[in-house]
DNA sequence: GAATCTATTTTGAGTAGTCAAAATAAATCC
DNA sequence: GGATTTATTTTGACTACTCAAAATAGATTC
């Protein structure tokens, strides 16, 4: 059995990756995974042994059919976990990414199969991110940002990717959930920020980076 | 924080101690724990370095106020996180124990709250063992056996402390559930064996062992 | 085409846990 | 009261991580 070390790798070399299979550079991976390079460059290496990863070295980690198997069902269980904490438990939106990092390397597929069932199979987590299949299928169409998507037109909130609880917790006040309808008032590149105008709520100013974490589509 | 190596010899010091303050061996704790006697012995070393346990070199070991207290905790994780299982996603009574000696490290006092207020503050599991508050009471009664208990008294049954799967698979298959009526019709301590009657049901007969297990208290 | 900068890898050492097997202490037997 | 049995402890070694800091490889600059 692979440890929660071991799962923990695989997922962020996946979520660094896009989904699609880019070189994950050993700093970047450091750096998401909260230890120095080096300690990246030994598991990494160990990783590939066991057939996980392929690396090149000084150029980067990619995922094997097999590591890529495994991260997905991590992250399944990762997102069906947040989903049935925010809706069976009612706890707070910006609260269950932490809760969630622990609780995926801990429960079965057993489980993990009767709480997907008891949510009705959802197919997004409360934060709008893509829920893998059992298979390993995951929906991964790419979205336009409020930092790159059209002015003035109406949209419909999809996603927020940044996972901090900061960021959830002031999106929430502001009614940036997932099915929200907004639209781009401004967007001001100089200044680096944008107005934004929800459906229902007053106007408020986002920086582009902020912007560029909060997925969009066309609202009809 | 505790790692879970650390909660595991907490809470399996807890249960060998009946409760009570006794010593606990090297021997029966490292069988408890599926180890060696010579790990058991380092660990202890080293939970008694960190206030959690004070041990008698070649006598035993026993819990401190502090060690207790998140004994207590993981106990009560653990018999929550049980209730849960089988109350909720409808799993199988014999599967939850393994399923729970994993989820008992991982879940959150946040999370175990709201699963408590979920499930209308339960004060035994689905085996009858007793829950631990959140303050860290729990009900000690002591209970007569089916191997101690009067013959051709009505019985109801209120635990099983058996917890592995098969014993727990055939209790279920026989009515053995906290709360069925029985009387114990005979009890031959030559033949080592004693029969059953359940209030529903044909007789069935039980080693003394395992009539050692299923606690009982007058019924009416 | 050296010199420099930056990312990566290597090396050496530490922590938390484990086992196998030898040493020791306590209890029991004759 | 010695000899033996049994439980416990000690010792040395291994796995799975981790960091700090030195070495190295590529890319970049002048």
């Amino acid at each position: 059995m692979a440890t929660s070390t071991v799962e923990n790798y695989l997922k962020h070399i996946l979520l660094l990756s896009e989904g699609g299979g880019e070189l994950v550079s050993m700093g970047a991976l450091a750096t998401s995974l909260s230890v120095v390079p080096g300690t990246a460059t030994t598991m990494v290496k160990a990783l590939a042994d066991s057939g996980h990863v392929e690396h090149r070295p000084r150029q980067g980690v990619r995922l094997t059919a097999e590591g890529r198997r495994l991260a997905l069902s991590v992250l399944r269980k990762h997102r069906l976990v947040e989903t049935f904490l925010v809706t069976v438990l009612k706890m707070d939106w910006a609260a269950v990414h932490a809760e969630a990092e622990q609780l995926e390397h801990a429960i079965s597929d057993e489980v993990l199969d009767r709480l997907d069932a008891l949510l009705g199979h959802p197919d997004t987590d409360p934060h709008g991110d893509p829920i893998p299949s059992r298979q390993g299928k995951i929906n991964s169409q790419v979205y336009a940002t409020l930092a790159t998507c059209a002015v003035a037109k109406p949209l419909r909130l999809v996603r927020i990717t940044d996972q901090s609880a900061e960021f959830l917790q002031f999106a929430e006040q502001n009614g940036l959930l997932p099915g929200a309808t907004v639209h781009v008032a401004d967007r001001n590149l100089a200044a680096g920020l944008i107005t934004l105008k929800p459906a229902k709520g007053p106007a408020l100013a986002l920086s582009l980076a902020a912007a560029g974490s909060i997925l969009v589509q066309p609202a009809r």
